[in-house]
DNA sequence: GTCTATAAAGCGATAGAC
DNA sequence: GTCTATCGCTTTATAGAC
């Protein structure tokens, strides 16, 4: 048929990553073949292999796709202002509703943290949180001016990432309920829990 | 040939999980091939069959084979012994060094919180964290009074499998040095930022 | 307990037409 | 920009011999 079903490359490229994103980010890079996106954006397999020259260009290419903006969305919120107890307030709560809001960034981001090779964890690094990993240990230095604020600036990413992470298996464990996954929730107990 | 390499059931099994266990932890369930596993073994493709049904069999029976035996250890680890700041320190520093010492674990509970169906979650929070999670709400309740303690639980194993979860991306971020991964520190930080 | 041989399906990737 | 058709290879899984 050779029907145009999208007129541009643009157009085309968003159809794709619009599957390939979620997709990739629930079963990885092996989990998914590129017959299974092609048939999910309802196109033939050699029209991926017109705008990517191979399966890895696909998933790489995606996986930026996913990051991108994710920088300009920390810095957003690490915006100096108020005491250190609002500013840690407003850092984990809205740190917590950025990730809560793309869950397939955050699978993404997961599996690059388990199977990433160096090169794409620098890439990782450098563009989406080099910057504001910095603003955050400036926050960790005022908050526990005592302790290694490289390690508190990882406690305090590790925090939020760990009780979205459990969020499958947490309704299994003792007095797991719903409300645990609300981001005023969680914010709220992370810093309790720090500012005592 | 059919030569027989391994005397019994249990020995072969052995062999299988040695090599199936690293694999499945580094690749993932759609990254391992049954051929992969076999020749590593040092077996054909239809010996593996001979003791799996099939490869879902191979990768669950794995897990299982991973993850038993923790539900064990953790329990020596939250021995209710000391003051509140001793027995926090005893169990971060303790479960670093339990963490640290078996990376095919973690990896294979991260993988599991990923994309590890319902069923197979509720057998690890049963099998493996129910019991000794209820010991860490009542670390997190002397810890924390005032904060829901299934929370502040769920904070104190983040913390940890954070730090050693991002090992892999820390030499690229500000400050990020080797001494991040010496469970004596990473506990020292980790309960420096809890009790102030 | 292990093998060889093989079936049936799915895979990544390409050629060439429209 | 998209298609059909196909190649060569790998995959999971099984049958049957030793």
């Amino acid at each position: 048929m050779a029907k145009a079903k999208f007129s541009t490359t643009q157009e085309a490229l968003g159809a794709i990553f619009r599957v390939s994103i979620p997709l990739f980010a629930k079963h990885g890079f092996s989990g998914v073949s590129i017959r299974q996106v092609a048939s999910a954006v309802g196109v033939s397999i050699a029209t991926i292999y017109h705008h990517f020259p191979d399966k890895k260009a696909l998933y790489l290419r995606s996986i930026e796709e996913s990051f991108k903006d994710k920088a300009m969305e920390l810095e957003e919120i690490l915006k100096p202002e108020g005491t250190i107890g609002e500013q840690l307030h407003r850092f984990i709560l809205r740190f917590t509703e950025l990730v809560i809001n793309d869950h397939d960034f955050e699978l993404l981001f997961h599996r690059e943290l388990l199977e990433g090779d160096p090169e794409r964890l620098r890439v990782l690094a450098d563009e989406v949180f080099r910057e504001q990993f910095k603003n955050v240990v400036e926050l960790a230095k005022r908050l526990a001016p005592e302790t290694d604020p490289h390690m508190t600036a990882i406690s305090l990413f590790g925090l939020v990432f760990f009780h979205l992470e459990t969020a499958s298996i947490r309704p299994f464990l003792p007095d797991g309920e719903a409300k645990h996954n609300k981001p005023e929730l969680v914010a709220k107990n992370i810093c309790n829990l720090l500012v005592r």
